[in-house]
DNA sequence: CAACGCCCTTGATCTTCATCAATGTAACAA
DNA sequence: TTGTTACATTGATGAAGATCAAGGGCGTTG
C-alpha cells in the first residue's frame, strides 16, 4: 500500500480552495499517484487541475474520441466500457474514488467512461500533464509502474472471463471489489455495489439473470448477505476458495 | 507504424556478432522499442544484451517468480499464460518475433512464458535495464506508450472473451494474428499458426473441439483455407465482419 | 396514494458450447 | 514397413448459462 504521508501537508493547494479535511480531492489523492510528488510538484499539478462535478449517468468521455484530459475520481464511481456495433457491451473496469483515468496518455480514448452515481472528478489537461511528466521523470516512472499494475489486473480479468464459471466470476468480482473498497473505507466485509446487476453482468460476461441467480445462491449458502446498497461478506474464506488464483 | 530508420545503421552492435542482415536480433528490433534509441543508447542496450536460444516448449520464466530479465523475441514464438490451481489455463497472449516481454519491470512475473517452437531471445537484466531507463527518460516515455498500447489490446481481448460467440472469437483471433504477422512477413493473407488448437482455445476461452469446429466452419464457408502451418485468409471482409468492433 | 418506471428476482425453456468418445493424420522411431 | 505419439477432426450427448416471460420491491412523480 501507498503511504499517506503527504496527505495533510499541502492543505492550501487544493484546487477548489477548501481545506483538505473537507475536500475529497485532497483526501483521496494521497491514495495513489500524488503521494509520489514533492510539494513543488504537487503545486504544479494543482495549477493544472480543474474540479468538476458530474451527475448520475453522465459521460466523462467517449470511446474513440480524442483524449483531452487525465481524470482523478475523487468521489462517486464510474463504469468503463466498450460497445460492439450491435449493442453488446463489455465493461472493462470500474473506477472508484482515488482512481485515475487516462494515465496512458494515448491520443484517443480506448473506452467510454460514464458515472454510476453523482461523482467528483479532478481533471488535468492531457497535454499539460504530459509536459509535466517530461519534466519529472520519476513521476513518469511511477506512472509506468501503475500501468504495469493495471495491465496485470487486465490479465487477471482475462482469466476470469475465459476460464471461470458463473459462480466463480461473481465471487471473484465481490472479493476484488471488497479489497478495493477496503483501501477507501477500511471495511473488511462491506462491498457497496454502486453498479447495477446489468453492469456486473457486462463486466463478467454474464446476463443480469445469471448474476442475480449467483448472488442469490451465494446468499443462500451464507457466503454473503445482500443489502440495499451492496453486499456484506459473511464467509470470505468460501469466496476466496471460489476465486483462488 | 514505427519507422525502421535505425535498422541498418548500427550493424556492429548486434550482440551475437553477426552482420545485421543475418541477425534476427538486429533485424527485428527496428520494429519496436529500439527505433527510439540514439546510437549511443543502442550501444548501451547492446552491452547489456545476452542472446539465448530456446528449444520447443521450454520455459522462459514462470508466473510469480522474481522477474530477472527483459526479453526481446527475435525468432520463434511464445505463449504467455496463467494457470488456475485445478489446471485450467488462460493464455493471456502470444509473443511473436519483435515482441518484448517484461517491459513493465515489475518485481514478479505476472504469467509464465513458454516457447511454442525453437526461439531466439535477446535478454537484458531487469535491474540494469531499469537503471538505463532512469538515465534515459525519453526511452521510459516510449515504454510507457507501449504499455498503454498493450493495455488497450488486453481490453480488446476482454471484449472478445466476454461478449463474442465462438465463431466470432476464432475469426477475431485469425484477423488479429494476421495483422501481427503482416508487420513481420508483410503478407496480407497468410497467418501461420505456431500454436496448437488447444492453445487457441485457452486463449479464446473455448475447448479444442470448438476451435476445430469453428475453423472447419470458416473453411467450409470459404472464408479461410487451412494449411499445414496455419491458415490463408480467403475472405478477409467476412472475417472482418465477424470481428468488427 | 396511485401510477409509473426501473431494477431485481424467479421460473420455464432453449441454445451454445462443453464433454465424452471415436477416428483420422502426420511425424518420428524402431 | 509398422508402431507410437501427439494433435486434429467429427459425432453424440449433456450441462451451463442465455433467453423468454412474469412478478415483486421501491423510489419518484403527479
Amino acid at each position: 500500500m501507498l503511504d499517506s504521508g503527504s496527505a495533510d501537508a499541502p492543505l492550501t493547494l487544493c484546487p477548489n480552495g477548501k481545506a483538505s479535511i473537507e475536500c475529497s480531492h485532497c483526501k483521496v489523492r494521497a491514495l495513489s499517484l500524488c503521494s509520489a510528488l514533492e510539494p513543488d510538484e504537487l503545486e504544479a499539478m494543482d495549477k493544472l487541475a480543474r474540479h468538476v462535478v458530474f451527475e448520475k449517468h453522465q459521460t466523462l468521455f467517449s470511446q474513440s474520441e480524442a483524449a483531452e484530459s487525465v481524470y482523478n475520481i475523487t468521489a462517486g464511481s464510474v463504469r468503463l466500457f466498450k460497445l460492439l456495433p450491435d449493442g453488446r457491451r463489455q465493461i472493462v473496469g470500474f473506477a472508484l474514488p482515488g482512481d485515475f483515468l487516462g494515465l496512458s496518455l494515448s491520443e484517443r480514448n480506448a473506452f467510454t467512461a460514464e458515472t454510476l452515481s453523482a461523482a467528483s472528478v479532478c481533471q488535468f489537461p492531457r497535454v499539460a500533464f504530459s509536459d509535466l511528466l517530461d519534466a519529472k521523470p520519476h513521476l513518469l516512472r511511477r506512472l509506468h509502474d501503475m500501468a504495469g499494475h493495471e495491465l496485470s489486473l487486465a490479465q487477471d480479468q482475462m482469466v476470469i472471463l475465459g476460464r471461470r464459471t458463473a459462480e466463480e466470476k461473481v465471487a471473484s468480482f465481490l472479493m476484488g471489489l471488497r479489497k478495493r473498497w477496503a483501501r477507501i473505507d477500511g471495511s473488511t466485509v462491506r462491498a457497496p455495489l454502486p453498479m447495477s446487476r446489468q453492469d456486473i453482468g457486462d463486466y463478467l460476461g454474464l446476463t443480469v439473470e445469471t448474476v442475480s441467480r449467483m448472488m442469490t445462491k451465494l446468499a443462500r449458502d451464507k457466503a454473503i448477505v445482500i443489502t440495499p446498497d451492496g453486499v456484506r461478506l459473511l464467509d470470505p474464506a468460501r469466496l476466496e476458495a471460489l476465486s483462488e488464483t
